[in-house]
RNA sequence: GGGGGCGUAGCUUAGUCCGGCUUAAAGCGUCAGAUUGUCGAUCUGAAGAUCGUGGGUCCGAAUCCCAUCGCCCUCGCCA
């Protein structure tokens, strides 16, 4: 039998038609002489009846026979009639609720074991065991939708930018290993033992020698790999929407970015975004956020104290800050009646962001209550209400110490009351730029610069001759969309001057061989004419996490791995008999008993 | 590498602090039977558990101790 119709299909208007369904048993209901079947595919749910009557026969007929043998997640097909369903019968809950397909004939297609677990929206499975059943687990019409969400952005992102005039073009997957980033995935070369690709990070490299091959405009929904320790939002293998241009510009990334995000976030989810997409300097964003990701759905500002405070009689904000630290503070609005243990959490939070203590002040009627008010005169308490807008009935929290901890922490603690106190609404989603990202950061354990993006990003073009004397002044071209706090995407007007590109790696204290080895054939290309270029690459995952409001990426990647890098489906990684070793020059280390 | 949480029938959990009325309990699912308007169907009955694994303490361990494995969150890490 062929199927006519889809189980989500058929509604009042298609009565009295015959049709032909194929799908999965969802549930059944068995009567006696009158059986319901929930017949389920992707596109919905369809009920289906055995009536005893209505067919003329009886309890010992073959079609009743069949219909009392179904089990759940056997794979039906069945032809008969859409019939309404008696008046008060009707399921309001499903589109197909008004009709029902009356049976005529039925087939089993396949059968199947009783399940590990129901496909069923009221019971909460482990992760575990669905992603080692993931057959069954994708059936089930909450990931399945959050799948064919993530096609519809991608087929949004494709058609978008192709209708822009970009080129999907795809770069290899074995490739060479260029570490200075996140740790390389590698593949051992049969063909030069002893040898190894690396599995790429990003097509960065690829996509800007398109460039400089006259590709002017390409894409590709590409795979990405890193060798890190994985997270709620991080997958060894998870994929971008890299795009790149030539002859171009800060503008003109950016509006084909929000282009592309109206398109994707009208095809996922049928959102009208506004555009452009308000921006705000790296600066700006850390200084009033903490962080250059700021969530932007709630206000909550930080205040920097720093001037403010250091005068005051309060020891630790005076070492602190005659250590070269700072003192911000964020204003917990309405939280004047947290408890002490409640204010231990957040203490003992922020001491996971390296905070070495919260200090804290309620506003009440009387003024500051604090163990530690009596350090704070009235003219201090004043200037603190001020830069923090207090009012009666607020909390006031401040850390002091090294910049990058103190912003660090009081951000996250802003996430989390923002949360906790509900400020922030559902389904809003607040996009903004983040620029003028500094182009190098100090790295204290190797007494050297990094880079704050990657080699890649060109400097601000006033900054170039600063690179010499100051590096740690200069500016960078580089860009991260942010959407509710999350990096959603991040790119950079690249160097397309083979000197320059020589220059930074030198900054980052590369030597000569070095370049030469790891990126002499990139150096090369780019001495062969190649055009100024620039690129984004937005995170398919994420972005998909976020539209769909799932708390991990693994529930929009069809076969995510675990904390430990493992499929628990297939098993990877595994180990392979000692023939394919051989063949890649490969020992294993003997293992090393204990004791 | 560090911190935290979890692991008990196929699934979801109770019991674990404070060892013994526990012959390890329940709901769902499964299996058998009944059932003509259900839609998380209902009713009757049944089967189903190395309490993650290994070791120890004890008259006695799901419960206490040690080790180990797995899963999740997180700090570091992720140009």
């Amino acid at each position: 039998m062929k199927r006519t119709h889809t189980c989500g299909q058929l509604t009042k208007n298609d009565i009295g038609k015959e049709t032909t369904l194929c799908g999965w048993a969802h549930s059944r209901r068995d009567h006696g002489g009158l059986i319901f079947i929930d017949l389920r595919d992707r596109y919905g749910i369809t009920q289906i009846v055995i009536n005893l009557q209505g067919v003329g026969g009886e309890h010992c007929s073959p079609l009743h026979q069949i219909a009392e043998s179904i089990r759940s997640e056997y794979v039906l097909a069945v032809r008969g009639k859409v019939e309404p369903r008696p008046a008060g019968t009707e399921n309001k809950k499903i589109t197909t609720g008004e009709i029902e397909v009356a049976v005529s004939e039925l087939q089993i297609v396949n059968a199947s074991k009783a399940l590990p677990f129901e496909i069923s929206e009221y019971v909460t499975i482990s992760e575990d065991t669905r992603l080692e059943n993931r057959f069954i687990d994708l059936r089930r019409p909450e990931i399945q939708q959050k799948l064919l969400l993530r096609h519809r952005v991608c087929k949004a992102a494709r058609d978008f930018l192709d209708k822009k005039g970009f080129a999907e073009i795809e770069t290899p997957v074995l490739t060479k290993s260029t570490p200075e980033g996140a740790r390389d995935f590698l593949v051992p070369s049969r063909l030069s033992p002893g040898e190894f690709y690396a599995l790429p990070q990003s097509p960065q490299l690829f996509k800007q020698i398109l460039m400089i091959s006259g590709f002017d405009k390409y894409f590709q929904i590409a795979k990405c790999f890193r060798d890190e320790d994985l997270r709620a939002d991080r997958q060894p293998e998870f994929t971008q929407i890299d795009i790149e241009m030539s002859f171009t510009d800060e503008e003109e990334i950016f509006s084909v970015t929000e282009g592309m995000f109206k398109d994707i976030f009208k095809a996922g989810l049928g959102l009208d975004l506004k555009t452009p997409f308000p921006r705000l300097s790296y600066k700006e964003a850390v200084g009033r956020f903490g962080t250059d990701k700021p969530d932007m759905r709630f206000g909550m500002e930080l205040a920097d104290l720093t001037d403010d405070l250091k005068s005051a009689e309060f020891k630790i904000f005076k070492q602190a800050v005659e250590a070269g630290g700072i003192i911000k503070g964020l204003n917990a609005s309405g939280c004047a009646g947290y408890s002490r243990p409640q204010i231990d959490n957040l203490t003992s939070f922020a001491a996971v962001y390296g905070a070495a203590g919260l200090a804290w002040f309620k506003v009440t009627k009387d003024g500051f209550d604090s163990p530690i008010a009596k350090f704070f005169n009235s003219d201090l308490q004043a200037v603190m209400r001020k830069k923090l807008s207090a009012k009666e009935g607020d909390l006031l929290l401040f850390v002091c110490g090294k910049p990058k901890i103190v912003n660090e922490s009081l951000a996250q603690l802003r996430n989390l009351l923002g949360k906790e106190l509900g400020l922030i609404k559902k389904n809003e989603f607040v996009f903004e730029w983040v620029t003028d990202f500094p182009l190098f950061k100090y790295n204290d354990e190797e007494k050297r610069w990094d880079c704050e993006h990657h080699p890649f990003t060109a400097p601000k073009e006033e900054d170039v001759s600063k690179l010499d004397k100051d590096p740690g002044s200069a500016g960078s071209r580089a860009y991260d969309l942010v959407v509710n706090g999350s990096e959603i995407a991040s790119g950079s007007i690249r160097i397309h001057d083979p000197k320059l590109q020589k220059k930074i790696f030198e900054i980052i204290k590369m030597t000569e061989p070095e370049i030469e080895a790891r990126f002499g054939f990139f150096i090369r290309a780019l001495s062969y004419g190649a055009p100024p270029h620039g690129g984004i690459a937005p995170g398919l995952d994420r972005l998909i996490a976020l539209m769909t409001d799932s708390e991990s990426i693994r529930d929009v990647i069809a076969f995510p791995k675990t904390q430990k890098g493992a499929c628990p489906l297939t098993g990877a990684p595994s180990d392979v008999p000692d023939k394919q070793l051989k063949e890649l020059g490969i020992k294993k280390i003997n293992e090393v008993p204990r004791h």
